[in-house]
DNA sequence: AAAAATTAGTTGCATCGTCAACGATTGTGA
DNA sequence: TCACAATCGTTGACGATGCAACTAATTTTT
């Protein structure tokens, strides 16, 4: 193979690249169509707090896999929007634990159909099984940059 | 299945944005242990010169699946370190054609020594024909997104 | 040929990302 | 207990992104 090929076209590294980015323009454009004023980036972090509430703001770093100054500038924004509320801890005054507002409980379902049909995009034509190895390969090279990334 | 497996964790959009940040985080890193100073956005620009030198922007905001505002960022810092150069096109006043400096064909060699190290990372522990799979796979999802993104 | 549409590149604006430094708080070992 | 280390969140600095509006040049229509 050549060189370029190897380390452009069919690198895992580029292929990686570019469906992530063709996922968010696409998710990014449903949201704003489905007349919502929320990013890809916002719903990585509200869809951790519709699955648990009220989580330190290190907590949200660690699940989004995100560095913890991006969760606060993340966190003003959905904070000015009025979709969370920041609590400082009483059992730890360092931390804040975030909650969701009513407004962001009641559009949950809404947000959650949106990837959903998103999801239901990305595997048109692409059996099960096959889509089902690709996940499985793709948390093994996570894994290994994981560790690396230590 | 419940909502938040398939909404997160096992999403392909969720896999597929965690491992291409973790695969970025690792390339800055190895570039600058190894002295360059590059970023991986950089790269992702530069390799398609080493390829084909002399492009223009437009061309190059295709290949790379990037604004052309970003394109023209870009192209400032590398042109700032003197790594690129932009010439106007002759027989099209609109086009400026984007060449590589010598200093940037110098270390052509040993950037991509270090991205062909880091793609062997990737694939610890992954049998080959795994890894083809997966990225065929990622071809196929990048394809049906691009179609709708267009 | 003149008007209208398209194309290439730049810029302003808002958002997002990491890193490093910092203050406040909490945990720990001598 | 008290000094030192570790942790949580914020901020500043710096790069990067996408969108929309804009200028200049070229192509297409009429």
């Amino acid at each position: 193979m050549e060189t370029f090929e190897k380390v452009i076209d069919s690198s895992i590294a580029y292929l990686v690249g570019r469906t992530s980015r063709s996922i968010i323009k696409r998710l990014t454009k449903k949201f704003s169509d489905a007349g919502f004023d929320v990013s890809y980036e916002q719903w990585s972090i509200l869809v951790h707090l519709y699955r648990k509430d009220g989580q330190t703001q290190q907590e949200l770093s660690n699940i989004a896999v995100k560095d913890k100054a991006a969760i606060t500038r993340l966190l003003n924004v959905l904070e000015k929007k009025n979709i969370v509320l920041r609590i400082p801890d009483r059992n730890d005054k360092r931390s804040k634990l975030v909650y969701l507002t009513h407004k962001a409980k009641d559009f949950k379902p809404d947000l959650i159909a949106v990837v959903e049909e998103l999801l239901e995009e990305a595997e048109q034509g692409i059996p099960l099984e096959e889509m089902a190895r690709c996940k499985t390969t793709l948390n093994k090279i996570f894994s290994n940059f994981d560790r690396l990334n230590q």
